[in-house]
DNA sequence: TTCTTGTCACCTAGGTGTTAATAT
DNA sequence: ATATTAACACCTAGGTGACAAGAA
């Protein structure tokens, strides 16, 4: 009962082998991991939250020659890992279930030393975004934490972490599609990926779509 | 146990005569109604609201000639009150009083149709901002939302809504100390206001501080 | 070599009062 | 006359990859 959103998207990017980009100061995720969730129970409350496990306990590195990966050696050793938690939590089944759910204010790091509560990922390494949603029992009652989680894992969000961007499809791939990255675009005004982009768009607005949409009419 | 931020601001623009835009698309309060909370029940968990009263049953006019503000006549029909619920809410008294909370996203709306769930207010009659801390009562309690809320008023913080601004000195007075308005300051960087302006701007790093303070050292 | 860091121009997104045009 | 609206230039605030310099 946890759909993916973007997932054309996501599938295009991890045909390619999706980069995601990790700084001293924290960088936002793209595409953003966005679910849409149903079956809970509208009056219940509930955490959600995102953590990142190894893929592996490999280190890679990118052969420019052949454009693949390759492994590097064994991987490095691994901080404490932290989890995200949505910044809306805790909110009722009802909440979460009528919009879509966004983790744009998720950062990742490779400051091992990071104060500000970001995600700390080793560059080079494969991770696996988990995706959690934690039942909150009443305080009346007696139960635990034990079974009242459900986690959820889609292999296409699955990426290697970067200090700068290794497979140059990959950097195209984000230019095309990140609305922030516009200024770096050659061609016309939505080219390429246009599909994709427009889509992604479409979904985003529904999202926010409260205020009364205003027709614009073109001038001639 | 609440206490208004920025008093000194406040204060400055309730001796002038407080003006607040309105607009159909909803306009943003300046100064930002702020609250520094204590007394709470930490454990307990509480919704905090504001609401627009009137503060009389006047319409006004400003007379330029005297620079002053003066009976037009008897007010306007009022729309049905809506009250704005923080959306931080709810929250426990513990996370409440460790920060200080801000209505910023609050917007005032003269448009009586709103679909926005803003603020709506008659332009040229005078409001009083009310501030609410409304008790959660644990499910399993019997107990109504009786007496289970406080509201606290603070009358240097009552103001006039305009479509445009009327007294002059208000005007300057936002330019001065309002950040997004800094493009129509004709003075040096930072002049006349300073005193109140880099409190103000203190005031609201030290909410979000949580990154390290990055120490520039200028260059001769 | 390979990887990381900091700065930058260029965007998105949205909050200001001004101004001219339009209601009322 | 007086009040409202919409477009606009100019800001704040922050998210992009490019690039040059630095580190391992």
């Amino acid at each position: 009962n946890a759909i993916l959103e973007m997932k054309p998207l996501w599938d295009e990017f991890h045909t390619l082998g999706t980069e995601m980009i990790v700084t001293k100061a924290g960088r936002r995720m793209f595409p953003t991991f966005q679910v849409r969730l149903c079956g809970l129970d509208p009056m219940a409350e509930y955490m959600l939250m995102m953590d990142f496990v190894p893929v592996d306990d490999k280190r890679y590195r990118y052969a420019f020659h052949s454009s693949s990966w390759v492994v590097a050696g064994k991987a490095d050793p691994v901080s404490p890992p932290r989890i995200h938690v949505h910044p809306d939590s805790p909110a009722t089944g009802s909440q979460w279930m009528k919009q879509v759910i966004s983790f744009d204010k998720l950062k990742l790091t490779n400051n091992q030393m990071d104060d500000n509560g970001h995600i700390i990922l080793n560059s080079m390494h494969r991770y696996q975004p988990r995706f959690h949603v934690v039942f909150l029992p009443p305080k009346n009652c007696q139960e635990e934490t034990d079974n009242n989680f459900k986690t959820f894992v889609f292999t296409e969000t699955a990426f290697t972490a970067v200090t700068a961007y290794q497979n140059h499809r990959i950097t195209q791939l984000k230019i095309a599609s990140n609305p922030f990255a516009k200024g770096f675009r050659d061609c016309d005004p939505d080219d390429g990926d246009v599909n994709l982009v427009q889509q992604q768009q479409q979904q985003q607005q529904q999202q926010h779509q409260q205020s009364s949409p205003k027709a614009k009419t073109p001038r001639t």
